[in-house]
Parts: structure tokens; sequence; C-alpha cells
DNA sequence: CCCAATTAGTTGGCCGACCACATATTTGAT
DNA sequence: ATCAAATATGTGGTCGGCCAACTAATTGGG
């Protein structure tokens, strides 16, 4: 019966918990993403920003004023996520709500003056990021790592309930 | 006054807000971890445990007793986070906690059988959502994508302090 | 021997993110 | 026209996670 050995069962000392023995990938994809997601909110943290609401930012930069909904499927958030990160945007003056004139349910979004002077930080962020990220990699490598990474997404999102991505919709307003 | 083409500016619907310019591996490294957090959390729920428990338990599988600030190094958290995330798990009977009787400042997490009890049905989520995660890939785009991945770890640690892997503590416990 | 510096853990606050549930409005089928 | 279903949003609660500030115990000089 496997289970426990007296001696480590990891190799010496290494990062492997029993964990990397029934999904190494999964491991490294869990530790690269949260490091990753760290050193971003490093970055944004000098901006003012919490880290998600660049992504906000970004959709509202593109798309001007936007339907609340559409952010939420756009995102691929929970709805009441997106409620309080832009009650919160809002209070920082980041963004503006009001509502839908032809919808009276529905909220528009859009940034303000101050948000609009995010732009540039933020995507010099991300950028320098990228950079960080794939130092040493050559462009073969890179290539080679998106595509990977889209095969993942593409495995996870029939897994679970995808959105946030994949259906461009027909209509969309943006 | 910029921001709001009447056509979208992106392609074609894709997923690429202005991000993706910057960044598109980032992008898709965020989009990738996220829905597989998500697929884990799933998995999770049905066990009992929430996403994030499962590394810890993973540790205290593996080393028995172990000091708290052994796991704060080993999984690179904070400690006020291991400190919650351990009197949650504590109080749903998954561990057990005692004072170090060599060191009155530091605190021993063990598992329970309640926690052992876990095991197997982490394990083999965690190993179920490895392989749907990986489908459709051949051995040889596995042992690339873990080789990218290292890479890209080893340019984030370096980035920002690190911890949770590298160093091989000589004289570890474990 | 004593007091400063380090180390271990805790508490409070905040944010992203989820779920379950509640509310207003719009749409659709009868 | 009416009333049920679908849609758009908000509330409350819980968790993982971080930071900042605090207490208690151990270690190291002087």
């Amino acid at each position: 019966m496997p289970g426990n050995d007296p001696v480590c069962t990891a190799p010496a000392g290494g990062p492997l918990p029993t964990a990397a023995r029934g999904g190494p990938v999964s491991h490294a994809l869990a530790r690269v993403a949260r490091m990753h997601r760290i050193a971003m909110g490093r970055r944004l943290r000098d901006l003012g920003l919490y880290p998600g609401q660049e992504l906000m930012m970004m959709r509202l930069w593109d798309c001007g004023a936007v339907r609340q909904s559409e952010l939420i499927q756009s995102l691929g958030l929970d709805p009441s996520t997106v409620t309080k990160m832009l009650q919160r945007m809002e209070q920082c003056g980041y963004v503006q709500r009001r509502p839908d004139p032809v919808d009276r349910r529905a909220v528009l979004v859009e940034t303000t003056e101050k948000g609009q002077a995010l732009r540039l930080g933020v995507e010099g962020a991300w950028s320098d990021l990228e950079t960080a990220t794939l130092a040493g990699l050559g462009e073969a490598d890179r290539a080679e790592l998106a595509r990977l990474l889209g095969v993942l997404a593409e495995n996870l999102a029939e897994e679970a309930g995808d959105e946030g991505a994949c259906p461009p919709p027909p209509g969309a307003a943006c």
C-alpha cells in the first residue's frame, strides 16, 4: 500500500509534494500563474489598481460605454464580482456608471478621464511583465508556448461551462 | 477624444482586449490558470475542500507533523493566510494543531483521520484534472510544456522574492 | 546577564472571486 | 392584455490571498 515512506518520497527537498506525482503540469501551471499574478499586482499597485481591475479597464478602453452584463460575459466573471469591483472603482474615480436609457434594468459603464490616464501605465506594465516572463525564450518557444496554452484553454473550456472568450457573439455592440 | 470607435478595435469578437497586444502569453496564462483553478474547485467542493486547501493537505500528508512556518515557506503563502486557513480546516476537523514543546512560539500541525481520508479523493481529482487538461497532447508536447513552464517559473521567481520551491533546504525535516 | 534584533504566529482590514438569494425590468407565449 | 420565464443587477456571506501592525518567545551581542 503506497502512501507513507519514512524517507520523504520527493526527490530531495524539491517543491514536489505528493501533488506533483499526480499532476506535475497542473502544479507548475498553478505555481507560475500565482507568481505571475503577484508580479502583475506589484506593478499595478504603483498605478493605483488591484489585480483584476486592469482587465476591466482594458475592456472599457476598448469599448467605450458598455453594459455591465457585457463586461460580465467578456471577462467571464460572476455578476456580483463585477458589481462590487465597479462600485469600488467608481468610488476611486476610475469609472462612471449611469442607467441605460433604453433598458432600465441595465447600467452603462465607461471610463473617466482619471481612468483614461491609467492606460499607458497599464499597457506598459503589461508588456513589461510579458518581457520579463518570457526572458530567455526564442520566437519558436514563445509560439509553442502560446499554442500549448491554447490547447489547455480548449480542454478546460469544454470541461467547465467556459465563457470569457470563445463565442464571437455576432452582433456584439463592441 | 479616443476611446470609442463605432467599429470594435479588436479583430473580430475575439477575446483579445487591448491587453493581448501587449502580452498575449500573459493573457493566455491567466485565462488558463483561472479555468484550471475553477475546474479544480469543482472537484474539491465534492470532497469538502476549498481551492488552495488541497496543497496544504498534500504538504501535511507528505511531512507528518510540521511547523506552521514550514508550511508558510513551502507553500509560499503569507503567514496570515496560513493561520486563517488552518483555523478553518481545524474547525472542519481536517487538521490538528498543538504547540511545539521545544519552541513555545511555534505551532505543530498534522492531519487528522478525517483529513487522511481525503487523500485518495484529492489525488484522484488532481490526476483526473491533469488528464483532462492535457487531453490531446502527446508525450513530447507535455514535456515541452513542462519545460517552458519551468522557464517561466524561474523568470518570475527572480523577478519577485520567489519562495515556494527552489531552495532545497539541507536539513528539511521532511 | 540583560536588552536589542530576529522569528513565529495572530488579528483586522481590504480585494478578487464564488454562491445563494432577492429585486426590478423586459420579453414571450397564451 | 396578462402573467410566467428570462435578463440585469444588487446583497450578504464565505474563502483564498495580501499588507500592516501587534504580541510572545528565542537568539545574540555587548
